[in-house]
DNA sequence: CTGAAAGCGCTAACAA
DNA sequence: TTGTTAGCGCTTTCAG
């Protein structure tokens, strides 16, 4: 293999400077036409190929973008990023992602890796387990963007991008009640990530507004998945006080109960059941998911933006945006009630 | 902002040199161990981050990979970054990614782009559009180990990672034949992809070595989605020889064929059903659908492990290795025949 | 309009 | 065991 072309090679193929190849393949305008042309030229035919690492280790800026999810393999994550790199590219930023697995301590890594890896900024959503968020403050102390979206923390004075989660929780049970259910169950996590924690909220205030009950033990905790509904479902499903609808903390968690519902006869729109984050099967299940559509796609061109408005400001966190974007119901036969 | 702390500072604080610094931090041997604690406590307490940017450019590893992907979004493609993050985390690479949204321009700007990035390497599944490879042929001229998956192609002699595709369509047509089937119709996309192709010729050899006729109007060519499955089996329908099973390109258009089928009181099994690649939904759907299974989660270590593998030689297109893994059937309720 | 030269932060050969 | 020094490829200031 011979050794890359750098612009030393098309200097000395021309008989010029570096400087001036380097102005004339960077657009600077106080350039001849014909020596532009010239190096415009040789570039490709010595098949040249920039080397950013240089150009970034001089500039300081990498236009890189590190991206931090709990995983790329949940649909909503995945329709994120896609989003998130689709707005990046075409100002000529690429991004660098890394996966938590909902550990606190991938996460840690993560920052430090990207912050090593010198990039622009970084757009992340929290693992689960996150509670100390210090790892976080680091990318603020190195004077860097950071935003926040979807698993947002308070302690953090950054800009986010975010769900309406309250409106959320509010809005499925009000849909649940609108379609004449009156019993209303809520399955949801453990962990206390704010997201959860307003949903829940949104639930208990729907009730109380439409002059329902809130019971306690009609509120499940446990995990969020497929087999965490069929417990849940099957929970509430032994309760005297057995509810005629449930508002399940994702769509795995909704497929489960109303797996476990199919099987205990009471098919949904029977017992009522919602879920969230509008998964791509949900729509093709039977009976068919009611859910609510968190608008990842929304939410992945809103960090992509901000980013973009951040880095034009002179001081990052001067006047701190917060974008929350509306839930959005989608009523399906699993909440038909006849 | 003050300045972030580099080696100097630390040098400047201990009255010794950089070059003791960078070897204390790097662990070489020939240090002593006063000085080697001495320099990690003045760095912890500078807060030091090393820039991997200055120690890639003066290295030439970035201790990056690239990865091309058609989108994030397809389950197959985001299980599959997944444990190709996973499998290279550990070894200190991270990676970076790049979405060619099945068009060969984005793809060709992808592998620039990485190369750019001075990526030590690039692992990719090619766009539907893909014919010409010059692109990635920079790739091997610049000395960089390339690896393709799934979408590979036979102009490029490098390390791949398949599916057995003949025996995929094979094995899907045998299993409809096997539970009784017997008119088998096959939608396929009409873009010349190797691996499509592949599966179609399993097709034809199940079915001639099961002494069934092979009919070219049973073959539809098209694109692959749920509007596309259910056009196909829309013209299927209305055939006078109508076919009791179809083999569906992928999940997406297998479920816009069921739905068809639905439409027209042909619900499957009755009409047998039976996709590829085991997207999430394909279990949940009613009747579930049937489906191949290609191990992305396999797939993707293996992108991994070749990587790490190759990075180790001399040469690292000596000995190019093709691992194909064998696809598994999943029979459910779609081709189960009464 | 172009050239000379310093330097981004780090590594490593050579010297001591 | 530690220091000196050159340079990775590029940008940019200052001079011409």
């Amino acid at each position: 293999m011979n050794k890359k072309t750098t612009i030393y090679d098309i200097a000395q193929a021309l008989n010029i400077t570096v400087s001036t190849v380097s102005r004339a393949l960077s657009g600077f305008p106080a350039i001849s036409e014909a020596t532009k042309k010239a190096v415009t030229e040789t570039a490709k035919r010595l098949n040249y190929s920039p080397n950013k690492l240089a150009s970034a280790l001089k500039s300081g800026k990498t236009h890189t973008v590190g991206v931090i999810v709990p995983s790329v393999q949940a649909q909503f994550f995945a329709s994120i990023i896609h989003c998130i790199e689709d707005g990046l590219k075409e100002y000529g930023y690429r991004i660098i992602i890394y996966q938590s697995n909902e550990s606190v301590d991938n996460e840690i890594n993560g920052v430090r890796t990207l912050l090593e890896a010198q990039v622009d900024g970084i757009i992340a959503s929290m693992s689960l387990e996150t509670v100390n968020v210090a790892h976080f403050e680091e990318i603020i102390n190195q004077n860097k963007p950071l935003i926040l979206f979807d698993r947002v923390h308070d302690a953090l004075n950054v800009p986010t991008i975010t769900l309406n989660d309250f409106e959320a929780g509010y809005a499925a049970t009000q849909h649940l009640i609108e379609m004449g259910y009156k019993r209303i169950a809520f399955i949801t996590t453990v962990h206390q990530i704010k997201i959860f924690n307003n949903r829940l909220r949104g639930y208990k205030a729907a009730l109380a507004d439409l002059q329902l009950p809130v019971l306690e033990e009609h509120i499940i905790y446990g995990g969020l998945s497929v087999v965490d509904g069929e417990l849940g479902a099957e929970k509430l499903l032994q309760m005297n006080n057995q509810p005629d609808a449930i508002v399940a903390g994702d769509d795995f968690t909704a497929l489960g109960v109303v797996n476990k519902l199919k099987e205990a006869g009471k098919t949904p729109p029977e017992v009522g059941v919602i879920g969230f984050a509008n998964e791509v099967f949900s729509e093709y299940i039977t009976p068919n998911l009611s859910t609510i559509d968190q608008h990842p796609a929304q939410m992945g061109k809103e960090c992509a933006k901000m980013f973009l408005n951040m880095i034009k400001q002179e001081n990052f966190y001067q006047n701190v945006e917060h974008i929350v974007l509306n839930p959005t119901v989608i009523g399906r036969q699993s909440t038909r009630k006849i």
